[in-house]
DNA sequence: TTGTGGAGCCGTTGATCAAATGTCAAGATC
DNA sequence: GATCTTGACATTTGATCAACGGCTCCACAA
């Protein structure tokens, strides 16, 4: 029980609302954020927003022009394959130096992220599933004991959510990425980092896949192959470094 | 030429006015950063102020208790420890694949940077040469065309520069690294990915030395080997995978 | 096509509100 | 009698608000 609540500053409740509406496009990509609108909307002052909108700029969700205002970033195929790139590289590392200091601990707190997950996605919660997805990889990369690692992967993580939109509500899809998650979970609680990056690396490589094919079905942007490493290419760096002797 | 200098708000010139008085430590670790104070120092309103403390801690250079106000962050062995591990994997990983696509405007621009802060190292404009430095670095990782990778490594980035503080003001050790500097370059233009991950290794790992070294020094904390992966074992990574067949 | 005027909007300001801490004195306890 | 605890008050400081000033863009006319 907590003695009591954190409060949450008026910019706090701004930032939140404008993330969830940014990545629920409801607010559109390109779309302008007006101060005194969404102030209104908001029934604050303008202030707390703006300063909502720098954090958002900040993680690249929304670009400011100085003077000018901000407005939404676009979505690109090229945008999401980038991101995509980023997190296979970090989040592989992270994975695989969190599979050394695998704790119980680590686990249980994967594990109940995991089932709020579920619940949320049973209960039609979209963005407490949100949340609760992204609680489930930051507990295990916790594991990792790398901060600055840590650190540097929560904005292609967003980015990368604004994708996922819808991209992920067929029921077999989400059988089969629930597959992977626990996949992952159950080789990091067996030390074994190798596995766990292999099926990471497939996580990520059949979400983007997926984000992919709904982003040309919907912008009609040319359809092309993404390209991303290959997942033996990926699994094998880590693969071969682990017998490296140390010198 | 630019047809216009483009306007720097009140904020942008806080945000950089504290960082650099973070970074050379005029403004010491643990430091409360009061509002009204630097506000009145600066010349200009509180808010703007506020701001750039909110960037500052966007970097987690400084820490923000709600309702408590910003301090600077504090130094440790292991904070930095902690930032050169994740540098040594973002920044070889940028380095890497910038080889593959670096051109020779990528490296008039890297030159152009370096010799802008062997200049400024003489004129002794410690700024200048830091903000140079920088533009070298990521110059290089430009190539590498993975904005979100590149992304990811400014904090980390950021966070080592506090610790650089006066620990590379020796002459020697100065020449040692512009050799560094040249090496990981001409390694790109001749598109050696792997040597220009041997060097910027290198780099890395001699920098961190001489930070810690300082810390210890200065701070009188307990000293001890900080644990980084091992050079062979890092450059290891990426020459095999570089032999892995495209399945 | 180019110049001008007006409306809209952002960035900044100074003032106000509210929370948190430090101070100080009175009372309780040893 | 000395020390610690407790509670209210005052002060400091961050968070928010409403208004001002200046820049940008668009429409319209020459």
């Amino acid at each position: 029980m907590l003695t009591k609540a954190q409060i949450e500053s008026a910019s706090d409740v701004a930032a939140r609302s404008l993330f969830d509406a940014i990545v629920d496009q409801r607010i559109p990509p390109g779309a302008p954020l007006r101060l005194k609108e969404l102030s209104e909307q908001l029934g604050m002052s303008m202030m707390p927003v703006r300063e909502a909108i720098r954090r958002l700029a900040a993680l690249d969700l929304v670009e400011i022009e100085p003077r000018r205002g901000a407005r939404v970033r676009e979505l690109s195929l090229a945008d999401l394959e980038d991101t995509y790139v980023a997190r296979l590289h970090l989040e592989n590392i992270a994975v695989w130096e969190a599979a050394q200091n695998f704790t119980a601990e680590h686990g249980a707190q994967a594990a109940a992220a995991l089932a709020e997950r579920e619940a949320a996605q049973e209960a039609g919660d979209r963005v407490a599933a949100r949340d609760a997805h992204e609680r489930f990889h930051f507990a295990i990369y916790e594991a990792s004991q790398r901060t600055w690692l840590i650190r540097s992967i929560l904005p292609a993580w967003r980015n990368s959510e604004r994708y996922r939109i819808d991209a992920m509500r067929h029921l077999e899809t989400q059988a089969s990425r629930d597959h992977e998650h626990t996949q992952i979970l159950s080789a990091l609680m067996r030390h074994d980092g190798l596995e766990a990056v292999r099926w990471m690396t497939n996580h990520l490589t059949s979400s983007v896949r997926l984000s992919a094919q709904h982003l040309i079905r919907e912008t009609g942007e040319t359809e092309r192959d993404i390209a991303l490493p290959k997942v033996a290419e990926v699994v094998a760096r880590f693969d071969i470094s682990a017998g490296i002797p140390a010198t």
